[in-house]
DNA sequence: AGGCAGGTTCTTA
DNA sequence: TAAGAACCTGCC
């Protein structure tokens, strides 16, 4: 079916956004996983996107996961030009990017692994987390796909599959104990839906492997909290260069996530600009 | 070859 | 409470 979309919506930029793990590049569009789901979509023109879904399996399903109902030019123009450009640039030139609604367990484990890697490697650790403990499932095409593997599933894959196929490195004991936790029911992600911001945190950081970077990831990209604000290298470097009066939270509620993800695309494009400037010389 | 990568934890002062 | 080292692994 046809979609058209009027709002912001980049597909290669979420892609590369660093809040989605699964995406991959197919005939000009990309392959989708994302529960028992399987989607493949493609720009095919201004506004219009092709997806291989019926009617309604995109209202059921994708919509929501693309939240389309969310403006994000709406949530760029409350960007005060005046008394901020850097992020008034940033969002211009990082239009496009759209914070997914991913399942919660998926970000949980999947920003417990991303701990210290690059985006090739967390890729890579969680499309093996899928093969060896997901379902096997088959798209539209006859291609085979798996899920995302759940605590219960999780918990059973050995010290030897998750150090070896996995490669999880040091990671393999956080993710073992978080989805025993998860299994035995003490540590349920229901539980953190109707707590503020802030509690939720807590809850989370007390995970073994969940700091503060990692748990502002998962809240913002797992349960959609558009206000938190996770601060990682390439942040506290844009903070630090170009904010070094301070970057007024305050005053950028309640949308601070988002706004988070135009600072960090922006901060890494220039620097990959930068890199290719300097491999010519 | 040694440092570094989208961080957390453990150890020291 | 605040710096500093260690941690798996792959890549330049």
């Amino acid at each position: 079916m046809i979609v058209q979309v009027r709002d912001d919506f980049d597909l290669g930029k979420i892609a590369e956004s660093g809040q989605c793990f699964r995406f991959k590049p197919h005939e000009g569009g990309f392959r989708i996983v994302h529960r028992e789901h399987r989607l493949f979509i493609r720009k095919e023109e201004e506004e219009r996107f092709y997806l291989d879904c019926t009617e309604e399996e995109y209202e059921k399903i994708w919509r929501s996961y693309f939240d389309l109902d969310t403006s994000y030019a709406g949530i760029r123009g409350k960007i005060d030009k005046a008394s901020d450009p850097y992020l008034a640039a940033a969002a211009e030139a990082e239009r496009g990017i759209r914070i997914l609604r991913q399942d919660p367990w998926e970000m949980v484990i999947t920003f417990i692994v991303s701990q210290n890697r690059n985006i090739p490697m967390i890729r890579r650790s969680v499309e093996a987390l899928c093969t060896c403990a997901g379902e096997l499932h088959e798209d539209r095409t006859g291609q085979p796909f798996w899920t995302f593997p759940g605590p219960e599933r999780l918990s059973r894959l050995d010290r030897e599959t998750l150090l070896g196929p996995c490669a999880l490195g040091y990671r393999w004991k956080y993710v073992q104990e978080v989805s025993r936790r998860a299994a035995s029911g003490s540590f349920m992600t229901e539980c953190l839906e109707k707590m503020s911001d802030s509690e939720a945190m807590e809850e989370l950081m007390a995970l073994p492997g969940v700091g503060p970077k990692v748990a502002s990831c998962i809240l913002l990209f797992g349960f959609h909290r558009l206000d938190v604000f996770p601060v990682d290298v390439w942040i506290r470097r844009v903070l630090d260069e170009e904010y070094p009066q301070g970057y007024d939270r305050g005053r950028h509620m309640p949308y601070n996530g988002v706004y988070q993800q135009y600072l960090f695309a922006y901060s890494r494009s220039r620097a990959e600009r930068k890199a290719g400037l300097a491999k010519e010389l």
